[in-house]
RNA sequence: GCCGGGAUGGCGGAACUGGCAGACGCAGCGGACUCAAAAUCCGCCGACCCUUGCGGUCAUGGGGGUUCGACCCCCCCUCCCGGCACCA
């Protein structure tokens, strides 16, 4: 136990001192002592049941990943949900306030490999680690509902979700082009690329391999899960564009292009090069086979010249099969996708095609445009097809240049269009703007293009050949992970009846318990016979478990629902309960999951009241996200070197400086730069609070109420105890910059030590100084409860400072009598007068312009105008002498 | 390229709705206490100028504008951070 091992030496001279030592403030000896009691005292954060008379208050802050030690960027993060939480049950609520372990996932793996210790062993040592440094830090948890989403009772209903969802359609099983990561020895979902590259590896370039894999269909929610988006006015308003981007909608249309029938092609000049368009003819046959073409610029349709294929589109393998020279032409453009994609730069590829020989019928004229395959087109966004319109989009212009297609340019500006002749509509192009007039469209000519999108949608309909279409970004999550520390999934594949869902009777599918770790051979599980050998529930004859296990991201999808009911056996939460708790009032967390996992929870919510098991449409109605924690300008990493571990500042400066100072250096919502000094200052700070405390505190003990009238002493210190209050309360119910807050406090702090010789002389009453006291002493308790506490039982208080009511604002006690105006001179301050705070206009502008120094200034020059702003400031404004 | 956020003393930051720029803290300097140190307490602390005053000028990334008055609003530009990006 590394305790007071390394005290300081200077603590030997100073024992001949007493009095000395008994002020001096041991953050080390107050907190264990606090520690020690809260510990013992497991109800005293608990949350009151749905039957309590006090309003709900959620607050939460994102579960930890157990990987041992907490950072910076944790005690940040908990310092402000303990201080919300603590205030607003100090303001009366009945305040939920959880913690629990994100407690799946690969490094328990890793780490199981490095030094050969179970992963379960390695969580759960890991978890009583990280719940040692949570306590020292005097987090107000309600441990009696911890969830640790690796134990069998949490995970259980992951299962359990996983089979409604199946019964629904929402999970599937599919084979697809998957994202892999070597390193991880495992299957991504998309949103864990960033960039190319792995989310945890950021050097490991990610592959693409085709493997089965079972999906949630997100994608069915994708429209409410956009929808949504605009209720969530607690959110930041980057989170919801983040996620907007990630959804990505798009509205255009589908449309067919039916290929010609090479064989029985009419001679054409030029048919071997593909740079032009065929005219439409009588005698053009169709294959049959179809192209289907997605855009958002259907009325463009008339401007086409040629049809953009995906490398990897099923009609190119087709074509490809055919002709050798095609085939490899293909293979080179492919692989030209695959470098980019993995260089994460997918957007910089150089444009490249071939012409397949091949044409189109363009199903609006009849028209035959060339079909072509492009390294730019992405087989997993629309159809993986597009038709290619040079004079109206960048991208196609750029193509057609390079190769010499033609281009058509049908739709000009509303205004000069009509006016210009070829050469300067050249010069326009690309021409991209919507709000234009179409020509040479055939029947739709002269129309708007919006109004001709809607109207060539429908065409397309009523002749068979298309449709209006949106299109989402988003895609379905994968949630396979070739793993063995995860949830295993709830599948069985019978010889005789194919895939067959475990009856809910036989969960939870427990995770087997001694198994051989490789990064290598496909998921761990499948080595396992025990696990992997089954009976089919169905037909009785033999089966294969699924030796899969799922994303982590599935367990903290849902976890907190979990925390309102966190030791139901029967159901994953009761329905009441939750209804009571959620929405989450206050949820707090790092932006670095805006899309991960805050858009997978909204989806699991959507899922979920879809079941009947919860009754809200979204799981969160404030969300914060806090700035990362920096040092020497650059986030903490180890490879930086730039580390503090909370440890070495808590053994150094105590848990409360330690708090504190993560709330005073810089306003939650920005990066805070980590300065130790800054602690150490902290520290000091509430080093003066102590000892005042410890001065004065017996005289304010025993003190009775406040009577008679005030003194000018006590007025002053009253007013700035109600000015501090109306401020701290303030920033709780809205800005939160906890920053000044805290320096609010300082001030407060400062004003009573500046004004200790007339404490000292008696000149401010017992009474007085007892109420002083005792708020700054509530006031301090959401950022240094520690001390606060301490301070809170000094004063002879009996009842627990969790629930002692937050200081009332009193407006009569905060208000000044006396002001300070400032006087200006032409905007330029020139003196600064002092009247009464109730003062009327004549008053200021008359103690305004008899000041000495404002006539000095004056000057004799006319006085042109005066501005008087009440209670603010006076601007004269003068004639400029010339 | 597009969309956010940001730039204020030596440093972190404050100034909430357009009204005294630099609260609070750190660092620094000077002093008290002490044999000494630590701890603590007190004072000073944006830059420049001079006639050293209850003085003046300049100053919130750069340039312009609106206003009696701009860190704050508008236009243009530079740099930093984050997100998205052939998305058809």
């Amino acid at each position: 136990m590394p305790t007071n091992q390394h005290s300081e030496p200077t603590e030997k001279a100073v024992t001949g001192d007493s009095q000395a030592q008994e002020m001096r403030y041991n953050p080390a000896d107050i907190e264990a002592r606090w520690q020690q009691r809260w510990e013992s005292q497991p109800e005293l954060y608990a949350a009151e049941p749905a039957t309590s008379a006090r309003p709900k208050y959620y607050v939460l802050e994102m579960l930890p990943y157990p990987s041992g030690q907490l950072h910076m960027g944790h005690v940040r993060n908990y310092a402000i949900g303990d201080a919300l939480a603590r205030y607003m049950w100090m303001q009366g609520y009945n305040v939920l306030h959880p913690m629990g372990w994100d407690a799946f996932g690969l490094p328990a793996e890793n780490a199981a490999l490095k030094n050969n210790t179970p992963p379960r062993q390695w969580t759960l040592n890991n978890i009583a680690a990280m719940k040692r440094q949570m306590n020292r830090l005097g987090l107000s948890y309600d441990w009696r509902n911890e969830v640790t989403t690796c134990l069998p009772e949490y995970y259980r209903w992951n299962q359990w979700f996983f089979l409604r969802m199946y019964e629904r359609g929402l999970a599937y099983r599919k084979k697809s082009k998957v994202n892999w990561c070597p390193q991880c020895a495992t299957v991504l979902a998309n949103e864990q690329v960033v960039n190319g590259c792995c989310w945890r590896h950021e050097e490991q370039i990610v592959e693409q391999r085709d493997l089965e894999q079972w999906f949630l269909r997100i994608t069915n929610y994708a429209q409410e899960l956009l929808d949504d988006l605009s209720k969530l006015d607690g959110w930041p308003e980057k989170v919801r564009t983040m996620q907007r981007n990630w959804i990505g909608r798009s509205e255009g249309a589908e449309i067919e292009f039916e290929l010609e029938d090479a064989a029985a092609a009419p001679e054409d000049e030029a048919r071997t090069k593909g740079t032009s368009v065929l005219p439409a003819r009588e005698d053009v046959k169709g294959s049959g086979k179809k192209i289907v073409v997605f855009t958002t610029r259907v009325d463009t349709i008339y401007g086409a010249t040629s049809l953009q294929l995906a490398p990897e589109h099923p009609l190119v393998k087709e074509m490809a099969a055919a002709t050798p020279s095609l085939a490899s032409a293909v293979a080179g453009l492919l692989e030209q996708q695959r470098a980019a994609r993995e260089a994460g730069d997918v957007g910089g590829i150089e444009k490249h095609g071939v012409f397949t020989g091949h044409y189109a019928i363009n199903p609006f004229n009849g028209e035959r445009l060339p079909v072509w395959v492009g390294n730019y087109i992405l087989l997993d966004y629309g159809t993986g097809a597009i038709m290619s319109v040079p004079a109206h989009d960048e991208r196609d212009y750029e193509f057609a240049k390079k190769y010499g297609l033609e281009m058509r340019i049908v739709v000009l500006p509303r205004h000069d269009g009509e006016a210009a002749d070829s050469g300067a509509r050249e010069a326009m192009l690309p021409f991209t703007e919507e709000n234009s007039l179409l020509i040479n469209s055939g029947e739709f000519s002269s129309m708007g293009c919006e109004e001709a999108q809607h109207k060539m949608a429908a065409h397309a309909e009523q002749h068979g050949f298309g449709k209006a279409k949106v299109v989402f970004r988003l895609k379905d999550w994968g949630i396979s992970r070739q793993r063995y520390w995860g949830t295993p999934i709830p599948m069985l594949y019978c010889e005789t009846c194919g895939i067959v869902p475990v009856p809910e009777s036989e969960l939870p599918v427990l995770l087997p318990d001694n198994i051989e770790i490789t990064q290598q051979g496909g998921s761990p599980l499948g080595r396992v016979p025990e696990f992997a050998n089954a009976v089919c529930p169905k037909c009785g004859g033999r089966a294969r478990r699924e030796t899969d296990t799922m994303d982590t991201f599935v367990d903290s999808s849902w976890y907190f629902y979990r925390y309102t009911d966190a030791r139901n056996s029967e159901a994953p939460f009761a329905t009441d309960t939750v209804a009571y708790w959620f929405p989450i009032d206050q949820y707090i967390g790092g932006v670095e999951h805006a899309i991960l996992h805050l858009i997978y929870s909204r989806f699991w919510t959507k899922v979920m009241r879809d079941l009947g098991v919860v009754r809200n449409d979204e799981p969160v109605a404030r969300l914060f996200t806090q700035g990362m924690v920096i040092r020497n300008g650059a986030k903490m990493s180890k490879s930086k070197g730039n580390v503090v571990s909370p440890d070495e500042m808590i053994a150094r400066y105590g848990a409360d400086a330690t708090r504190m100072y993560s709330l005073f250096a810089a306003p939650p919502d920005r990066d805070l730069d980590w300065q130790e000094d800054g602690v150490a200052g902290v520290s000091r700070f509430l080093g003066r609070v102590y000892r005042f405390a410890a001065k004065y505190g017996e005289r304010a003990k025993g003190a009775g109420a406040a009577s008679g009238e005030l003194t000018t002493e006590s007025q002053a210190l009253l007013r700035k105890l109600h000015q501090t209050i109306r401020k701290i309360t303030e920033d709780f119910a809205g800005r939160w910059h906890f920053n000044t807050c805290i320096a609010a406090i300082m001030e407060l702090v400062n004003t009573l030590t500046a004004a200790e010789s007339q404490i000292a002389e008696g000149r401010v009453p017992d009474a007085v100084l007892a109420d002083i006291l005792r708020s700054l002493t509530l006031l301090l308790a959401p950022f240094a409860p520690f001390l606060a506490c301490e301070i809170w039982e000094q004063l002879g208080e009996t009842s627990g400072l969790l629930r002692a009511p937050w200081p009332k604002f009193d407006e009569a006690l905060a208000r000044e009598d006396q002001i300070e105006i400032p006087v200006q001179i032409m905007g330029k301050l020139r003196a600064v007068v002092r009247v009464s705070a109730d003062a009327g206009e004549e008053t200021v502008r008359d103690a305004a312009l008899n000041d000495e120094k404002v006539t000095a200034a004056i000057a004799g020059r006319e006085i042109v105008r005066i501005v008087l702003v009440p209670r603010k400031l006076v601007n004269i404004v003068v004639k400029q002498s010339v």
